[in-house]
DNA sequence: TCGATGTCTAATGTCGACATTAGACATCGA
DNA sequence: TCGATGTCTAATGTCGACATTAGACATCGA
């Protein structure tokens, strides 16, 4: 079993990350960088690297010589941010609609289920965890590196939001009708359609979080 | 008029940028720390977090413990990178088609005249200059914050690509065609037909490039 | 001859210290 | 009372030094 390397730079991104997750830091609070590496015990160099993956991957804003900040996004941003995740996932499902097996669609459709049931239950960790498999094997025929990875930076984002409000987003049944909305596209194989379901899918949930 | 501030971290970001669009840093090329350093006069620190933009920005390959190398890019990576771009903007232009009035509309066109001209008479350099101004009026329209940053992002990667091989790509006829292709799909205020038209745009460019 | 092991070093990862700056707050004068 | 100016400091920007590691290359034994 090989030791997994990590450096100091990439633990940091983790445990910011986690703190967002959690809420132990939201809109507008400033990072310290002395503060950090205080309660991490280490020096401000990886701090300071980490902070820069962190700005870059929108999750901190940065004003030079004076701090940074968790980014307090106003309703626009959120619906930009939600829209532009849409149109990637959108274009990569449509361009692999026919690579989808029978079993693969019915997954798609179980998991569906699950994120309904769980939704039923008030269970939003499963919701989510059920969430992320589907999208995941939604876009999972793609391999287009620099498509996916936008993707992914984009999700870092997103999650923490999506985490947060969830609860107040959607009722059990749509939970459901959303994702059965895409599986029924990708099963049509309409190019038009899959790419209109998938855009709407996000900016409605975009533009739900946007007045939360 | 104020001064303009910049962090050394900011200036060899771009000196670094420099070096990949004039040539003098190549695929394969390693980044050494200690000797940028040494070039630039100044120490490590800042070079680090350099380095660390200029990996997000896909610029760099890092390989923990082992240094930073300029990517060699396979061909799907630059069809894929290509790809995106052209999803994103085809995207943005559909959205605001409605927006541009007709002197924009002429504004289009009389740039893709000065690109044919200037691609007729071998001047590269103003090509993409007149290139960069008509992508950028298209997309102007457009104030999607998110999908504009990664479509910056992406064009930084792509314009040393573009810069490189120009000459090699099209023919000055060729220049007009494409470019008016895409002036005539938002005049036609046709949605299916401008993404398509874009998309094609960037596909074609990136397939290109990716054989030679 | 070839695979395993050892050695060395160039390059990165991280440290603690010092320099600089933005902004908060105090002071002063009109 | 309010705007201009001054002061102070917390926070960031950068420095040079030291620790660690990957990989190149040498050596050795089967």
């Amino acid at each position: 079993m090989p030791i997994v390397k990590k450096t100091y730079k990439d633990q940091v991104v983790d445990y910011v990350y986690q703190l967002l997750l959690t809420n132990e830091l939201g809109p507008g609070d400033q990072l310290k960088e002395s503060l950090l590496a205080e309660q991490m015990g280490i020096s401000r160099a990886p701090i300071r690297e980490a902070m820069k993956e962190l700005i870059m991957n929108g999750l901190v804003d940065y004003r030079p010589q004076v701090g940074n900040f968790i980014p307090v996004l106003s309703p626009k941003q959120i619906v930009d941010s939600y829209t532009t995740r849409g149109v990637l996932e959108g274009y990569a499902v449509m361009e692999t609609c026919d690579q989808f097996s029978a079993e693969e669609v019915d997954k798609l459709e179980n998991l569906t289920e699950q994120m309904e049931n769980y939704a039923d239950k008030k269970n939003h960790k499963m919701v989510i965890e059920a969430g992320g498999e589907f999208h995941d094997l939604l876009i999972s025929k793609n391999n287009n590196v620099q498509l996916l990875e936008y993707t992914d930076r984009l999700s870092l984002k997103l999650h923490i939001l999506f985490f947060k409000y969830l609860g107040k987003l959607y009722g059990p049944s749509e939970v459901g009708r959303r994702h059965r909305e895409i599986v029924e596209s990708v099963k049509s194989k309409d190019l038009g359609l899959i790419e209109k379901v998938i855009r709407q899918h996000y900016v409605e949930t975009g533009s739900k979080i946007a007045i939360l």
